[in-house]
RNA sequence: GGCCCGCUAGCUCAAUGGCAGAGCAAGUGACUCUUAAUCACUAGGUUCUCGGUUCGAGUCCGAGGCGGGUCACCA
């Protein structure tokens, strides 16, 4: 701590040892909330409505943050913050007596808790008039400029408390969030799912392609990954006869961190028997429909200056993948089943291809370079190259696809869905060519074969349709935020 | 990882290579309807770190740290 820092911090503990010194308790146990802010401004509007204009309403006592103090000798207005919002208090002289002291010992930051009647000022700003006043916890270091708030990013993200504490688009995001996951549950749960857990820790990172972190058990002397997906695991439980599950947890990828990218994300994960991958658009486009009524009131949401529409009418499109990337770039990639004419027709398309070695990691640079970026309100792409989806089941009309889809919004994924591939003869070969990728393209991710799912799912898995998808980036639309760090609490960064 | 930008008081921001400043917050005083309260005064600095150039560096140069942006990879 700087001097002048520790200067700031010494006054505040000077105050807090003359309330201690004066009998005063500066962090009590309890205190008897009986309303929030909200709740003493809305029932000061009751007693209005039934009496005349200045009303008071019966004793009160609130229990919030001090945001502002503006004091006047002998009355003083305080700001008190609570979970629901801002109110003014007024404390006087002529009403407090000796307990108006109190407020040389009080900081903004501090806890307070007030009790009075509640009445409307000059000035028409629902206030409560203090009778009492105590103080509930005594802040030792100052808050954030209370005009311009918290302005430095890192500040905000390290101490995501100050960031909400000082601005109020923290706290929606956090409200939203919480609501939007709460509402996809429930949507969930009312169609007969069942949320279940899977581990974290696994022998083999499989389910998707990606770099997983790496960790070690002490006792059982192994290495350990931390999952990258929880698809193998569901349907393990598909293969044991639960019907319809799903996960909302957490997943790890060792991969770069950006505005859409955190290397710990949030993905749910659902798998229902009987179903493919048509029955799951249906469900996506109401799920969306469903959380985005709940979490916001409404099907539309303004994105970046641009009006979202998760409930267009007719649906969210279904757009052909092969279609699609005939439009935008020219390329009939069934045409060029090989790496080096694919690579070529990219390059005269006018694509970066130094990075890619594969086929399938070509065709995803194709369709994200040309194709996702059109996709700005809901839609879906439908029907991806075996190539590219080692997990999902061969088209019923064309083996060289299969039936998977995409769901992308302001161009970005927020889900992936399959049919899934529960014939475990092509499962198996499928994750042998994962394998044999593998080890010819050593910097690219592959999917891992994973022989304990593989025998599960010789045991029989039923017809499946499965979806991930990316709850942050749900947020993200929802919230309006371009950036996965507005929408997670603690986003990753480096230590000090 | 490459490239670009930023880092100055607790917070928000200034300062041609020439005395490091303002507002808010803090302290003292005045003020019983203010709301970015107002008024007066006071105090507050390792200018991210290390090194260099210079009579003189917050400012120019080099290296490093952290953050942001962007490109590449991943959802």
């Amino acid at each position: 701590m700087s001097e002048a820092e520790q200067s700031l911090f010494d006054v505040r503990l000077a105050k807090l040892e003359r309330l201690r010194s004066r009998g005063i308790d500066p962090y009590p146990h309890t205190f008897d909330r009986t309303h929030s802010t909200a709740e003493a401004a809305a029932l000061l509007e009751t007693a209005e409505a039934a009496n005349s204009a200045d009303a008071k309403t019966e004793t009160v006592s609130l229990a919030g943050r001090i945001t502002a103090m503006r004091e006047m000798g002998k009355a003083s207005f305080i700001d008190i913050l609570d979970g629901e919002g801002r109110l003014q208090a007024l404390l006087r002289k002529n009403t407090l007596g000796e307990e108006y002291e109190i407020l040389k010992d009080l900081d903004l930051g501090d806890w307070i808790g007030v009790t009075g009647p509640m009445f409307r000022t000059r000035t028409n700003e629902a206030t409560i008039e203090v009778q009492q006043i105590q103080v509930l916890s005594k802040a030792l270091r100052p808050l954030p400029e209370k005009w311009h708030g918290l302005a430095d990013v890192e500040v905000r993200f390290r101490q995501k408390y100050l960031d909400l504490i000082s601005s109020e688009d923290a706290r929606r995001v956090a409200k939203l969030r919480s609501r939007a996951v709460s509402s996809i549950r429930r949507f969930l749960d009312d169609r007969g799912f069942m949320e279940v857990e899977t581990p974290v820790l696994v022998p083999v990172a499989a389910g998707a392609m990606a770099r997983p972190f790496i960790t070690h058990h002490n006792q059982l002397d192994r290495d350990l990954y931390l999952r990258i997906a929880t698809e193998l695991y569901l349907k393990r439980l598909i293969v044991g006869g639960l019907e319809k599950v799903y996960e909302i947890g957490r997943v790890f990828r060792n991969e770069g961190v950006d505005f859409y990218h955190n290397p710990e994300f949030t993905m749910l994960e659902s798998y229902e028997a009987f179903a493919d991958y048509n029955d799951t658009m249906v469900m996506v486009e109401e799920m969306t429909k469903f959380v985005a009524t709940q979490a916001l009131g409404s099907t539309k949401v303004d994105f970046q200056g641009t009006e979202i529409d998760f409930a267009p009418e007719g649906g969210w499109p279904r757009l052909n993948l092969r279609d699609e990337v005939i439009k935008h770039s020219g390329i009939d990639f069934l045409e060029y089943p090989d790496i080096d004419s694919l690579k070529s027709q990219m390059a005269a398309a006018g694509i970066d291809v130094s990075q890619q070695a594969s086929w399938g990691g070509l065709m995803d640079k194709l369709v994200s370079d040309k194709v996702e970026p059109h996709l700005f309100q809901p839609a879906f792409l439908v029907d991806y190259p075996v190539e590219m989806s080692p997990l999902a089941k061969r088209h019923r009309e064309d083996p060289r696809l299969v039936e998977r889809f995409e769901g992308f919004v302001a161009g970005m994924e927020i889900c992936n869905s399959f049919s899934e591939l529960n014939d475990p003869v092509d499962q198996r070969k499928r994750f042998e060519e994962q394998e044999a990728l593998h080890k010819a393209f050593k910097d690219e991710d592959m999917d891992r074969l994973d022989e304990d799912f593989l025998v599960a799912i010789e045991h029989g898995m039923p017809p499946t349709g499965g979806m991930g998808m990316g709850i942050d980036r749900l947020v993200m639309l929802l919230s309006g935020h371009r950036s996965i760090r507005e929408v997670v609490l603690f986003p990753q960064l480096r230590s000090r």
